[in-house]
DNA sequence: ATGTAATAATTTGAAATCTAAATATCTCGC
DNA sequence: GCGAGATATTTAGATTTCAAATTATTACAT
């Protein structure tokens, strides 16, 4: 029993249940919450490339092109190059996805937000403190990031996958 | 701008900063945070089948299955049809398995590690706790599970994926 | 005994996600 | 103008994850 045992437990439920909820937003909607949140970046960011997209929804470049990719596919959005650098590519929502776009269910569980809106404010502020300072404390640079890095050699025997 | 945005953006920080760790962790050890925990509850489970695995780390059958799969390939651990009932399947950790499960590297990152082990013990509970409630309202059996299911319909035009 | 239902595990198919490598284009200095 | 390095995007390859469909086996009822 380590003592982050029940930390990791929480937070694994909590990924569990975000991975669920965005499955079934799929199967509903055929959008799940990546793709949503790629639409919500779209209609915000000013010039809404890719790169800009993938930094304001904390994804990777690679990620966002995919997302990009299913949903051009599926019509609701459109790469333009606009500007003269011809590099950056602008995507945009097509008439398609604005409508579905509206209509668009939250981006977390119904359950979830009763719940939360159900609580005071000053409990609301916590739990979204706590949430944050969880979140830096992980995503923080690693310091130890290069000794772990230097255990590679565990990797004695055994395939490369 | 919606109520939940920033504990949203806290959440996909977290999972984020969960994923990067554990491909990092795959990088260096041919490991990932999951994989970790399949040996763990093979250690610490009775009988361990990977029905009872996964219901013990929160992962569908399926998912189990597959990791199984992999650790099975690198020689971690192994199947085998011991009971009189033919159809479960126990699975061991192999002597490599085992050397390598003991010096294995923790499941959250070692700047988190440092950071949560600094605070107070009430400041970790109450952590532990705020993050634990967000779990309970996050995977509670939703209600409207089923009205959401109804907007089936939504999906008007477009392609089935 | 024989067939139907339940259970355990696996396979299949789809999506998200990352890093690293490849492409295309741009900018700058000479 | 032209090549070197920088920037934007895409492609390739791997893993995780799930639901649904399959396969194998057991249990039960007739």
């Amino acid at each position: 029993m380590k003592d982050y045992d029940e930390l990791l437990i929480s937070l694994r439920r909590i990924t569990r249940a975000i991975d669920l909820y965005s499955k079934r937003l799929q199967k509903n909607t055929n959008l799940t919450i990546s793709q949503l949140l790629v639409m919500e970046a779209i209609v915000k960011i000013d010039k809404p490339t890719p790169s800009a997209i993938a930094k304001s929804i904390l994804l990777s470049q690679a990620t966002v092109t995919n997302l990009i990719d299913r949903l051009e596919k599926n019509g609701l959005v459109q790469r333009k190059r606009l500007g003269t650098d011809k590099r950056t590519v602008n995507v945009v929502l097509t008439e398609t996805g604005e409508a579905k776009f509206k209509e668009a269910p939250e981006l977390l569980q119904s359950g979830f937000l009763r719940e939360y809106r159900k609580l005071e404010s000053w409990e609301q502020a916590m739990l979204v403190s706590a949430v944050g300072r969880v979140a830096s404390m992980m995503d923080a640079e690693d310091i130890d990031a290069s000794p772990i890095l230097a255990l590679g050699d565990i990797d004695s025997g055994s395939a490369g996958s």
